[in-house]
DNA sequence: TCAATAACTAAACGATTGTTTAGTTATTTT
DNA sequence: AAAATAACTAAACAATCGTTTAGTTATTGA
């Protein structure tokens, strides 16, 4: 055939989404995005058609990489003790590398909540749904709580998700530490 | 002297703020502020300007609409009970006009969390050590509580705060009452 | 080895960003 | 009424945005 590509796309949309990771959408210039990926304007088009590809591509990246303490979470079997220690994992997430950069999902959330973008805010509605549906699950296993109590403390603790994970650019660790304290108290 | 002002600048501001307020900082245009201003580029840039002097005015202006129910919280004398009051109001400010645009200062505090803005994060900062010390008197009032048992109190109330003002772009009431409910179960 | 083909470089695209400026209109004071 | 002055209109500014395209380089299969 002809030449062979340069780079993987795999290794490039990682480091292209830290770059939307750190910075938010609009922000990330394609001008940064040529000079975070290592390679030119003309290799991102072939490759991913559009700034926007780019992006899509880059919250796949990210779920695979939340995807392993979601699994976790999926198979845990000690109900409540398991929903915190998720929180937990996914907040040492957010912190990584020293960095307060939130969380993807949840920082794109916010971003994108008045914009027309139906294909992100679809992938973030759906990634919310199962979050709301594993922690209903996981609320139910000690089978001593009614449907009414078990709805109301999955709506909390999906609120509660978010907002940590909004928080943890912003907030000190000794601000997040006391919220999960009280947060899992009562429950 | 000579000609005057066809607008006032409180008015105009009014309805920057409302703008920004919907959209954030960076996805507003100048195009967009003319056209919600209802004067055009010269009359902002003579009156604010920049764009970033506009922001900053819309802040202070967003703020005065906030100042009466922080006022009512400064002058509460039920303790916990003055709190949760506190946190509807705010949230009914969220969802004035049936829009879910979220609060003003926390959507900025999270657009502007890693710029180099620093007037513009110090304005937040400032707001949110406020609202810290507020609650931090708030939880003091009945007397019971140690001192430990409040600043913990006061991070986990600061952070559903927060939490609460973004979450209130996307999430459901419903999801919002309970989360409300249950926060203040745990105190 | 050589035509075929795909990946590369680099420049330019039109549109839009925030900002400025030249020229016109309206109001004020003497 | 006329000179002075500030607010207005509208066009243009340079810079940057995401995107495309023409031309070159490297690798492939025949």
């Amino acid at each position: 055939m002809a030449r062979k590509k340069a780079y993987l796309e795999e290794e490039v949309i990682e480091k292209a989404m830290l770059l939307f990771w750190r910075k938010g959408y609009e922000s990330t210039s394609m001008q940064m995005l040529e000079q975070e990926m290592g390679i030119n304007k003309f290799s991102i088009y072939s490759s991913f058609g559009s700034k926007h590809g780019v992006f899509l591509e880059s919250l796949k990246s990210y779920k695979k990489k939340v995807n392993g303490i979601f699994e976790k979470f999926k198979n845990s079997t000690n109900g409540v003790e398991g929903i915190k220690e998720f929180f937990y994992e996914s907040i040492n997430i957010c912190h990584q590398d020293g960095n307060q950069k939130g969380c993807l999902i949840s920082n794109t959330y916010n971003e994108f909540s008045e914009t027309e973008d139906e294909l992100v805010k679809g992938e973030m509605t759906s990634f919310m749904d199962n979050l709301k549906t594993l922690l209903i699950a996981k609320l139910s296993m000690d089978g001593t709580k009614d449907e009414k109590t078990i709805m109301k403390q999955a709506n909390f603790l999906l609120l509660a998700k978010h907002g940590l994970a909004t928080a943890s650019r912003v907030n000190s660790p000794q601000e997040i530490e006391d919220y999960i304290e009280i947060t899992f108290k009562n429950l």
